[in-house]
RNA sequence: GGCGAGGUAGCUCAGCUGGUUAGAGCGCAUGAUUCAUAAUCAUGAGGUCGUGAGUUCAAGUCUCACUCUCGCUACCA
């Protein structure tokens, strides 16, 4: 393996628009700190930055709905995830954002170079822009009159009377659906990285030289890779971002996703000075660590965007990570399914390191994975008290027993002596294996073998009964005893620092240097320790029924919440206009090439039609043949798929997405009128 | 539908290029022990390795089909 000067470390940028919780500290950002300490700990040159990810149009969106500037969204959370990150000893270099000044500047810069090497594609299309809001408007902001059948509220991207596609320059009498304002058609130009001429690059260069990668990663690519690349737009009519930096750009902005991997190198700018060999020496290790989500952007298009720029380094590795769940459903930040880490530092003060070791345990290294409190309480009760926190008290408590404090010399150690202190080498070099290869979980289990060791030394040669007859056995045992506590307070020290300093405060040691792991004098003779101080503290079950309740109370409240705003009036008149009757599916066949389409066949009463319907996900075929429904029947058909639908079937859809049938209560004759 | 990843003890996971009775931690059972936050230590019981075929002297490990979970993608008037 190639031996790197020095390393370049990137977390993901977290979206400003929520706080973080678990699922984003067990996916990227607890496995980067591990990964960075123990670099640090072995005295490497390593950056390691971070930053919000402030543009975007989810924010601006948000912004508008609360009347606020976006900048006022993204300053809230930015300060919330800067500070819980800090609190929880994720020990970025710098935790930067992309609305800063130098951030814009080195987006816009690299831009700038990419274009000025005529590294993109630029293509001109007329478009609406509407002058009163000063904006250009996407197609469906856009209504007027259809040119094929009149009707008067048409998109612009489709008429929903007559179903045929438009595009909104052919609508007569256009207006603006922001402002209602008359729009102007106006040239628009937008940039296209041509990801398809780096198809070669990118297939040498991942699937050739970087087959080392993890399978998830390297099977995304490889897919991505052998579909087809196509040229991605990197430019947006938006008023939020970082402004296009060339001429005749007015109201244009970078893509959010061209913008925020470049705010690894703004942020790494931010830092220091010496920015340039961190992102331009071959002989720097850049790692990104990032979410499955994450894959084909660090992986493909940043990659891509590099290359193209010309004189940035590409990533070695990119250890992505899989989903965390939360108690068996998926975390979403809409639903509020989620443990958010400002919270959890505030309901349970002092336990950074708990939540670092469960989610490290649990971490979703190689599949999805599950967090429960259950699980929480266990590891805490049963791993961290009970095996470590056990195990120094143990340690320290005898010493202070039997020695007042003081280290006792080891005087002539026997063969299963010096066993003990020779495995403290054997379980670092697995540690450090496992953690060069981004494998944290089985690198922390390593790291609490030490633990293990140590208890299992103090059973088998039991001081408190040699106490009596054999006072040097006794001060040989606890002198190894000791030093074992003190290299767990070096190989803890990446996975859970706040335990290890505590270790060092009670052994009364500062300097700490990975090397020193497995020395066996790192507490000379005679060295005074402090006193006993327990490291953890059981989690009770009233703590754990309280977090459950409150996740309960989540879903109670979602369930009653499900309310989407009501919509706008209409007149009794339009109501009437829609021509709802009951029906009876008579035939049902799955659309081939497609997940959720069944095309139907139904007697509406006046006459058998064929409609088609997105609810295959939840009903098979032969399952509703002589189902009762509801039909909208006079809606404008359309093609989906190639298929003529004729209308729709009403369907209820809870939150999760599930559909339910709408239908009479009893049978009915099909072609009753629903009103 | 296409593509990718995964399906191994109750739970969370290891099992490299196919090779003796499939491993670990937690949980569970039994025993030992009391220095320690009823913590620890030892021993043990738990798996037809998603299903079904095939290749091979030999398959959890290779091939094919099917099935379930997750993701990307197409697609839900």
């Amino acid at each position: 393996m190639k031996e790197f000067k020095r390393y370049m470390v990137t977390s993901a940028l977290p979206y400003a628009n929520g706080p973080v919780h678990i699922g984003h500290l067990a996916g990227v950002y607890i496995p980067s700190d591990i990964y960075v300490r123990y670099l640090r700990l072995k005295g490497k040159d390593v950056l390691w930055v971070c930053g919000s990810d402030e543009h975007g149009v989810p924010i601006t969106l948000k912004a508008k709905k609360e009347g606020k500037h976006p900048q006022e969204i993204v300053d809230k959370y930015h300060e919330i995830i800067k500070k819980s990150f800090k609190d929880l000893g994720i020990s970025f270099d710098i935790y930067h954002r992309t609305s800063a000044k130098i951030h814009h500047e080195t987006a816009a810069g690299i831009f700038k170079t990419i274009h000025d090497k005529n590294g993109f594609i630029e293509k001109t299309t007329e478009q609406y822009y509407d002058p009163e809001a000063r904006q250009f408007l996407a197609d469906r902001y856009i209504t007027g009159t259809c040119p094929h059948c009149g009707y008067e509220k048409a998109y612009g991207d489709q008429c929903e009377k007559c179903g045929t596609s438009l595009s909104a320059t052919e609508l007569i009498n256009p207006k603006s659906t922001i402002s209602g304002a008359k729009p102007e058609l106006k040239p628009t130009k937008h940039w296209f990285l041509p990801l398809d001429t780096y198809e070669p690059f990118l297939k040498k260069w991942i699937l050739e030289e970087h087959k080392e990668w993890k399978p998830n990663v390297y099977g995304q690519c490889k897919s991505w890779i052998d579909q087809g690349l196509q040229p991605r737009a990197v430019s947006r009519d938006l008023d939020w971002g970082v402004p296009v930096p060339v001429e005749n750009a007015e109201g244009k902005v970078l893509y959010v996703w061209f913008d925020a991997p470049i705010g690894y190198i703004s942020a790494t700018k931010a830092l220091t000075p010496d920015w340039e060999k961190y992102w331009k020496d071959k002989d720097t290790k850049l790692v990104h660590f990032i979410g499955k989500d994450n894959i084909v952007f660090h992986c493909i298009i940043f990659p891509s965007m590099l290359k193209a720029e010309g004189s940035y380094i590409l990533p070695d590795n990119v250890p992505a990570n899989e989903f965390l769940n939360l108690e068996g459903d998926k975390i979403s930040t809409s639903r509020n399914w989620a443990v958010w880490l400002h919270e959890y530092l505030e309901e349970f003060p002092g336990k950074q390191d708990v939540l670092r070791y469960v989610l490290t345990a649990n971490a979703p290294e190689t599949k999805d994975n599950d967090f429960t409190w259950k699980d929480f309480q266990a590891r805490n009760n049963n791993e961290l008290v009970a095996i470590l926190g056990n195990f120094v008290n143990r340690a320290i408590v005898l010493t202070g027993k039997y020695f007042d404090g003081l280290v006792p010399e080891r005087i002539n150690p026997d063969e299963a002596d010096t066993a003990v202190l020779n495995e403290i080498s054997e379980i670092r070099q697995k540690v450090e294996h496992s953690i060069e290869n981004f494998r944290f979980r089985e690198a922390m289990k390593e790291a609490m073998n030490l633990a293990r060791l140590g208890n299992k030394y103090l059973a088998e040669t039991e001081p408190w009964k040699l106490i009596k007859t054999d006072e040097d056995k006794v001060k040989t045992i606890l002198n190894i005893a000791l030093q074992i506590s003190a290299s767990l307070s070096i190989v803890l020290e990446p996975f859970l620092p706040f335990t290890a300093e505590k270790i060092r405060k009670i052994l009364a040691i500062d300097k700490i240097v990975w090397d020193d792991l497995g020395n066996h004098d790192l507490l000379k003779a005679g060295h005074k320790i402090g006193k006993a101080e327990l490291l953890f503290a059981k989690i009770e079950d009233k703590e754990i029924e309280y977090q459950v309740n409150k996740l309960l109370a989540t879903k109670e409240q979602n369930k009653e919440e499900s309310h989407e705003p009501v919509k706008d009036e209409i007149s009794y008149d339009d109501f009437m206009k829609m021509d709802i009757r009951s029906g009876v599916i008579l035939e049902a066949e799955k659309v081939p090439k497609t997940k959720k389409l069944l095309k139907l066949k139904v007697d509406t009463g006046v006459d058998q039609r064929t409609i088609v319907s997105g609810i295959a996900e939840y009903f098979k075929p032969e399952e509703i043949i002589g189902k009762q429904v509801s039909l909208l029947l006079n809606l404008a058909p359309r093609k989906i798929r190639g298929i003529q639908s004729q209308g729709m079937i009403l369907m209820a859809e809870d939150k999760n997405g599930k559909l339910y049938f709408v239908a009479p209560q009893e049978n009915i004759k099909p072609g009753a009128l629903i009103k």
